[in-house]
DNA sequence: TACCAAAATTAGGTATACCTAATATTGTGA
DNA sequence: TCACAATATTAGGTATACCTAATTTTGGTA
């Protein structure tokens, strides 16, 4: 039989692709092997060898010796996983009245289905910050529940998931 | 190093032993390598040397070619991941107001801590059944929230997670 | 009771994702 | 510019959890 990429990113694969979207957030135009490894508590090795899986997935270009820069399927990965834990800081924060559980929040984040996250933001009311202050990526719902030239008011009209 | 056998379960442990909470709520006195390979949709020889870890766990007791039943540290663990899916079925259901999305929780039973699982399970005030009708295994925050007396009329009070 | 089908187990192989140790590359300061 | 420390990579090993194929055990029925 040939062998058959699976489409869908593993759970681990997501956390590679998290620690990217945060790298840029943190304002680096690259990820590198060493703080990737830093901030997953894993390896450089593990690092690398994901680095190649994650580019043979087409969801990352890796630069060898530079590090990784997102393709758009990675970052629409990454983007998705972020706003999921997002939405589950303030689902604790505001919601449920508790402080804020981020291992609870990093094993939720890979298993929401975006019909599940829709209705979390929705109750939530499409909130733009976590607790932390971070921005969250806006969803499908965000945009069927304010126009359009509301949301670009605000600054927050990007790719929708 | 001498090899040190972690004391949580991996989250497919936690599926194997949720597998046997639900053979046992279907009135088995026993779970048997087949049923547990239809359920969870593996092959019999997955079953097999699953079971043989739970036992070396001392999750399970393990009678070959009979089946596995608990010992009281494995029904601890599927009680709570029981307890964990039926809390966040109502958390769709009744808060999110959407359909039951069964593969978004039988993704998140697996990482609440148990203080998330009880802030839920007192958002959704104690209740004692899922949208499917099934018992939710009681918490700790359910024997805050009634006396004994009271859950005890109800006949709920069992073994407190 | 002896056979046979169903169920369980063993044997051995795959994929993922981690590790350590050894090696190679990079880039900065003397 | 060149040496060396920091960073990255390769090589090879481990653990988990799945699979198929082959074998063994069980238990019901002729």
């Amino acid at each position: 039989m040939t062998k058959s990429l699976s489409v869908n990113p593993s759970e681990h694969m997501e956390e590679y692709l998290e620690a990217l979207w945060l790298s840029e957030e943190e304002g680096k135009t690259i990820a590198k092997v060493d703080w990737v490894a830093r901030h997953l508590g894993v390896t450089p090795p593990s690092v690398v060898q994901m680095f190649k899986k994650l580019e043979e997935r087409r969801f990352v270009k890796y630069h060898p010796y530079k590090g990784i820069r997102f393709v758009e399927a990675g970052r629409a990965i990454a983007r998705r996983v972020v706003r999921n834990h997002r939405l589950v800081e303030l689902l604790m924060k505001q919601t449920l009245t508790m402080d804020v559980d981020e291992r609870t929040a990093c094993g939720i984040e890979h298993h929401m289905s975006e019909e599940f996250a829709n209705a979390l933001c929705s109750l939530l009311g499409h909130p733009r910050k976590c607790p932390h202050g971070n921005a969250i990526p806006v969803g499908r719902c965000c945009e069927a529940s304010c126009s359009k030239a509301c949301l670009k008011s605000k600054g927050v009209l990007g790719v929708i998931i």
